[in-house]
DNA sequence: CTAACCATTGAAATCGGTTGCATTATTCAA
DNA sequence: TTGAATAATGCAACCGATTTCAATGGTTAG
């Protein structure tokens, strides 16, 4: 069997102590110039692989970020995760990725399993069926950083990446509204996720400052999937009056309800405006084009990591205590689905 | 400062070797149950975590698997990863994941960072640029298994798990023909890449089979992006006679074209029939809904994941020995972008 | 010429769990 | 009751890099 090449071998071979061949091949400034040469030249040709177990055992870190999201097979999610991955790969550090599948249970399951992976640090979007945030005190108790970033929980003062969902769907509602619409229904997720009570709210305030009346009914909770465009227009076609603007929590919810209007024969934006959310691909091939939300996912991920990062690689570890929320900019894209003017 | 706790302080209080403790928390059998029980529970009491870091250095082991992939933020890799994902955390393993960004250059920095950070075994989606695979030389030598899925290197011996995208495009072009298509097109990628390789052999083999001449202008090699249909569409419209069927070797693209189309008035499939490729959302939401060539994903990263845990987990370690090529099925869905009939 | 100083290098302890081999405790048949 | 066999536990080496403290040799100021 072929052993591993070790510092001891290249120390025995260059005639130095394993001491300074660590120093050498990690660079440190107390070795002269010429024997590091004569060490890293050393090291290349007996093929020596540097044992990173040993070395986060002794250094107590491991180089390596957790992440745990929702799904990775989704548009935004996936988005984000690429912007991660490009700054933690830069920065020399290992991402470590797990998904919760909306479930809390897994969601525990997988920080346990980050934490006894000593992660360095931790990224999480909540799986949003509760608020609760207890799987995490083991990383605040070892001061481990943990970054909340989209679904964050409330109530507390972990830090976190959002956007300000609540003025991005006032400013749909409100565009909605100069538009001529009237009765305006929006369909959102589950209202435990910050996301969606914010956007709820700002869809409230819209509605107050215009003087239009909230009505109840116009408020649809739905899981905003692929299939739910029949049920959801079912639903509101059976109000009356009927609505004749549609906010959507998501562009593939929204453009599975556009198709099902348009197969109904019910004209978008002419009796029906429509406004999605994320700016996903699908947002731009549908017709007519769905006016939505840019939310910037690939940046939200890299702002995240290098925040993240910044924070592990400060001396002195004070980053993000300092840091409550960073808001990202998102922007309102009018297309097509609700030009009415 | 909060000193972690280790088998030695168990060991102390328990009254017992080190080494019992170690035995009992990983559940040997020659440890006496109620000893067992005893150090469990003060294991518990004590706040314990178990140094992966000092486990991993003597057990040579990281219980990690690495995955390379060209692109996180694709709908058809990010499914490969949910997979991947499930089945990994089911089995105890830790998922490390980067993206070459379809660069070698970037692959090979990823191989190596995978290599250092000792991964148990390593998932490859290749970059494409190139069939060398000499950057994975490390892992052959040390006997760290790699699997390759969807994009494979050729002229190897090294496991894949792929679909029979030759029989695929075959399909596709049969069933355009049999809809009484005459002038197809066939749009893809990079021809370095093994998967667009084989579609073109099956596309020039249906021609062959049915008795349509093959003419090298009716091959067009494009990025597959969401904005390249324009440049696609100007392209075959300039052909005389117009083609009458364009297989499009990705959803988002073949999507991208018809919009194209659309914009020019050319109807689709009377005019022109077309198929993408992956079955991806957006082929069930544009209109008229795509043709597609199904790719079940998920469950190739499912099948990969569970076949390189079993080969990891087996005794002898001789399972990808054993195995060249796991194909999995594809499946032609026709939607009404091809019917003509 | 000597003390003080700097630049290099090294010895040895450390991180914490695992494991081959040895030892002690217990059981059971004779 | 004794010896053999089996069960339970422990000793000590090991995995390989890092780091503290000390030592060495050489240089320079006084």
């Amino acid at each position: 069997m072929d052993k591993e090449t070790t510092i001891y071998d290249i120390a025995k071979v260059v005639g130095l102590s394993p001491t300074t061949v660590s120093r050498a091949l990690s660079n440190h400034p107390r070795v002269k110039e010429n024997t590091k040469e004569k060490i890293l030249a050393t090291a290349k040709k007996m093929g020596y692989q540097s044992n990173i177990f040993a070395s986060s055992l002794r250094k107590k870190r491991s180089k390596s970020i957790g992440v745990i999201i929702p799904k990775l097979n989704s548009p935004f999610q996936s988005s984000v995760m690429a912007g991660m991955e490009e700054i933690a790969t830069q920065a020399g550090y290992n991402l470590v990725i797990s998904q919760s599948t909306e479930s809390l249970e897994k969601e525990i399951s997988n920080a346990t399993t980050m934490f006894n992976s000593r992660v360095d640090g931790l990224l999480v979007s909540k799986a949003g069926t509760t608020d609760d945030i207890g799987h995490f005190s083991p990383f605040f108790k070892k001061h481990i950083p943990v970054l909340f970033f989209d679904r964050v929980p409330e109530n507390n003062n972990c830090t976190g990446v959002v956007i300000n969902n609540t003025q991005a769907i006032y400013d749909a509602t409100s565009h909605l509204i100069k538009e001529g619409c009237k009765r305006i229904v929006h369909v959102l997720g589950n209202l435990k996720i910050n996301v969606y009570a914010d956007r709820l709210k700002g869809y409230k305030y819209a509605l107050l400052d215009h003087g239009i009346v909230l009505e109840e009914k116009n408020v649809i909770n739905n899981d905003l999937g692929e299939e739910s465009g029949e049920r959801i227009v079912e639903q509101i076609l059976k109000l009356d009056p009927k609505p004749d603007g549609l906010l959507v929590s998501n562009d593939t919810c929204a453009a599975s309800c556009l198709m099902a209007l348009k197969r109904r024969n019910i004209k978008v934006p002419e009796d029906i405006a429509i406004v999605g959310f994320n700016n996903d691909l699908i947002s731009r091939m549908v017709e007519p084009n769905l006016s939505t939300i840019n939310y910037p996912s690939y940046h939200m991920g890299e702002v995240a990591m290098k925040n993240l990062i910044n924070h592990l690689d400060d001396e002195h570890h004070e980053i993000l205590q300092k840091t409550n929320t960073i808001t990202l900019r998102h922007e309102l894209i009018i297309r097509g689905s609700s030009k009415r003017k």
